[in-house]
DNA sequence: GCAAATATGTCAGCCATGTTGACATATTTT
DNA sequence: AAAATATGTCAACATGGCTGACATATTTGC
């Protein structure tokens, strides 16, 4: 046996081991890295990343969303939406407007360019959860949604 | 209104949009953010980042991984992986070993130090989805690590 | 036994997307 | 008029993906 190597320790740790959910920390993975697979294939041909996937969803999602909104939804900093969202308004995907009642703000929408592509990339996302829910059974969205909602937030338990 | 702004075109799809599922495509967006912000909190106080997390991880839950098995799990390429494995090599968090077999093979172990550290990275994932899975309800985890598995693979469909 | 295949390591370099901090501009609020 | 706010922009940097080529040790197949 090499030296360093440790098999099965449980020491020091204030938690045992096997009190960890390991199983769905190690699904939640897989899931994400197969669901995040789809759209990324398609944006590979338009030379896009998932960067840019983020932003014309949320835009396409929440019509006439601000900047601000945006990077508190992304948590990204102002440069690193700055970059990709420059690129879908040079490129036509979205549209910035000055806000009616403030006009520091920008307000963004989606072009009809921008709205087909966020539905491009949402279809085969939407399948793959349709059929991980039948899967799951009948009754299976509502706790899905509730547990994946029950995950959001600050941990501070 | 702004040229080239479209509020609700039903045109030219396949699909309707409202056939798509957006909320779990949001939710699991959000659920999986969150999911990573834990960790990620303390691999900035020791110079790693996710990468490491993920190879620390997996080695931790496969004593004896070879580096091609790791490769085939993360799905990324050698020189990405090879990259921080020596980092964590070189920081004693792993071990390698020649195989018994085949001597060409590096077997990855962690060390206690590096099984520590994967143990503090999974506990407040941990937490996070015995919390969530509370708020779903008592047969939920079945449920939910069903659905799980049924969104790995690829598409096909 | 030797040639081919295999497992791994490594080099050089590129790209996407995250970060910070500073500063400019327009506009609104006080 | 001054301060606060929303956004844009610049320069610079870090992480972690990627490619392609090539080196080494070892095992396998003829």
């Amino acid at each position: 046996m090499p030296a360093g190597v440790t098999i099965n320790p449980l020491t020091s740790s204030a938690l045992e081991d096997d009190a960890i959910d390991f199983e769905l920390i190690e699904l939640l993975f897989f899931a994400y890295r197969d669901f995040t697979s789809d759209p990324d294939q398609i944006l590979d041909g338009i030379d896009f990343g998932r960067a840019h996937h983020r932003v014309v969803h949320f835009v396409d999602r929440q019509p006439g969303l601000t900047v601000a909104d945006l990077l508190d939804t992304l948590r990204i900093t102002k440069q690193s939406l700055a970059r990709v969202l420059k690129q879908l308004v040079d490129t036509g995907y979205i549209d910035q407007v000055a806000g009616p009642e403030d006009r520091r703000q920008r307000k963004l929408y989606t072009t009809e360019k921008g709205h087909r592509l966020a539905m491009a990339l949402a279809e085969p996302q939407s399948r793959r959860i349709a059929k991980a829910l039948e899967a799951a059974g009948p009754e299976s969205r509502r706790t899905v949604a509730r547990f994946l909602a029950g995950m959001v937030g600050k941990t501070s338990v």
